[in-house]
DNA sequence: AGTCGAATTGAAATCGTTACCAACCGGAGT
DNA sequence: ACTCCGGTTGGTAACGATTTCAATTCGACT
């Protein structure tokens, strides 16, 4: 029913070839042609259809996002970013909801082949999937949310955690905590792992010992926050202070926490990693190590577009700075306080 | 580069035609033939490639998500729902952000109309565009997320948000308030208007004056929020409770109330519209009108595959319930405690 | 044995676009 | 006058699938 090059050439008196020539900018076209061609092309209000490009040319002006649980507010926030970017460029975003499942995971990319996009952002469910990582190659360009597979040939966006987690240590050592409890989530996914990496690196650094039983790895959900806070809390020698490792972590440890009528910071001080609406509407305001998701989404769909411009050339990587943000929520320990 | 589908018809030595019977479970294929080319098709790991089919057929296997901001936990949830359900039936979803404005709203239409998608699921900028709601009638079909759009021939999915606000003015009127606000955003998006009207309409069933004062309309923003909130402290006979019309809202009167030391339920009730992570770890947790973001995404994707599998009758909509949830941020207004 | 019809198959057109190739045109150079 | 060449144009073969149509086979029935 929409018009098509072929009308647009009847009406414009020339041949499709040419129509395609205005289409795409080639030169050799006359004025004259080009004049009757934009004409016909308003006139019929034509817009070249996209299966059919795409068939001819290999390319679909799409790029898949794959990600665990759109519903997370960081990873909406990134596709805003990657989208405002993208479309300048004429790029649409296609979903695919991984549900934390590999096998998911995997058709999504299937699916995304058969669509033949451009290009994929992904954050894997699990880096360790080896059989997911080789299919990434398989796409003209991809770019990694957050994750690290060291033999991938795929771009990386990547926030700089460890920076982020000493920071917070660090504030909360020089409040007098000594016993600082960690909640991660699944050491399959990068954030986690280099939250727990930096926050044993850095305890080693500043010579603080490191009670094991403080480092709680879980799932990235409330349920293992709330698990993992709970089992803190029950210890002989609780932690004076806790760090949430991620938004879905954090709204567990809270109800945790208020489970046990604890104060914050009066009792408990307590930091989490992003930035979410949550924290700083909390009574008190949260601090937080913060990364901005947007810039996030931005700095991928950069690389994406970087690789697709030059297909060559080894993978590249954005690092995104993460900066802690000290608001209401820690104070000195209770038993150093007057 | 990956097969087409005459390789696997020389590998299984038979026609495409055949091929593409099996593809499409076409009756009158032999079991032999058919084995064959499951076995070549298997071996070569082949899928049919979707722009080519894309344009035979016409269809895509892709609906259009258009809104305002992905990066709203409303609409996050929405696309989440929606593609689970899609999901199954080989949909996928194509993002696009509208921004608030009305033109990119209409680029992003002509843009998901050139990829040929089969469906639109919209929350248009404003209802009262009819520019963009002519536009809905040129896709196969399209449902509109909480809006109504009296001409249009698109399905819908409609909170009810009337008995919400209902149900929430009842509870409020119970404990005693008489002078009862509302922060609602802008009037060319259903959510808001049928908010405004049900405000007005239940306060009026229950013979309960209105200062038009009370009634604060802006944008669905956190500004908007804040202002109103203040704009409301400042007046001689300021409410004794609020309700804010949305989640971005609810950000802003909780800044304004924080800035002035109000304490809620003690100094001012507080009820907000949409459920989300904020309100439940709020202290005290905030009584909200609540609907499920999730389901109306299910739904819509109901209606949208209901309305493709069958083109033609009048359009359907599909109502969400909505319920007034009751937490800890009401109590009876201050003059009238002991 | 010849005819019929149902089951099965393949050849070829088609979807809308791009890209290759050949053809044409007009003016400059010899 | 003839060649050459750059600029401009149109015809047509792909791209990878589906769909129509006609052909073929084969058992059953007259």
């Amino acid at each position: 029913m929409p018009p098509t090059i072929k009308e647009v050439a009847e009406r414009a008196q020339v041949s499709v070839s040419t129509v395609s020539r205005v289409l795409n900018d080639y030169p050799f076209v006359s004025d004259t042609a080009r004049a009757r061609v934009v004409e016909a092309m308003e006139e019929l209000d034509y817009r070249p259809d996209g299966a059919a490009r795409t068939m001819r040319t290999g390319t679909s002006l799409a790029v898949g996002f794959v990600v665990d649980d759109f519903a997370n507010p960081l990873f909406s926030a990134i596709a805003k970013g990657a989208d405002l970017s993208l479309y300048e460029r004429g790029y649409s975003l296609v979903l695919a909801n991984s549900q934390h499942d590999v096998r998911r995971e995997a058709d999504a990319l299937s699916a995304l082949r058969q669509r033949r996009v451009d290009g994929l952002m992904i954050a894997l469910v699990d880096e360790r999937e080896s059989w997911v990582v080789d299919a990434l190659a398989t796409f003209p360009a991809s770019v990694l949310l957050d994750r690290e597979c060291p033999g991938a040939s795929a771009e990386a966006v990547l926030p700089d955690h460890a920076r982020g987690i000493a920071a917070a240590l660090d504030h909360l050592l020089e409040l007098g905590h000594r016993r600082i409890a960690l909640i991660a989530g699944s050491q399959g996914q990068r954030g986690s792992r280099v939250r727990v990496e930096a926050f044993r690196a850095h305890l080693r650094l500043r010579d603080i010992p490191l009670d094991d039983r403080l480092l709680r790895v879980g799932e990235l959900s409330s349920e293992t926050g709330y698990l993992a806070m709970r089992e803190l809390l029950a210890l002989d020698d609780p932690p004076t202070a806790v760090i949430s490792g991620s938004n879905q972590i954090f709204v567990g440890v809270v109800l945790a926490l208020r489970e046990h009528a604890l104060r914050v910071p009066a009792d408990i001080s307590l930091v989490t990693c992003d930035d979410v609406d949550v924290t700083r509407l909390h009574e008190p305001p949260i601090d937080v190590v913060s990364r901005d998701a947007m810039e996030m989404g931005r700095a991928a769909a950069k690389l994406l577009l970087a690789r697709l411009d030059d297909p060559y050339g080894p993978p590249q990587q954005a690092i995104v700075p993460t900066t802690f943000v000290r608001r209401g929520s820690s104070a000195a320990p209770a038993e150093r306080r007057p």
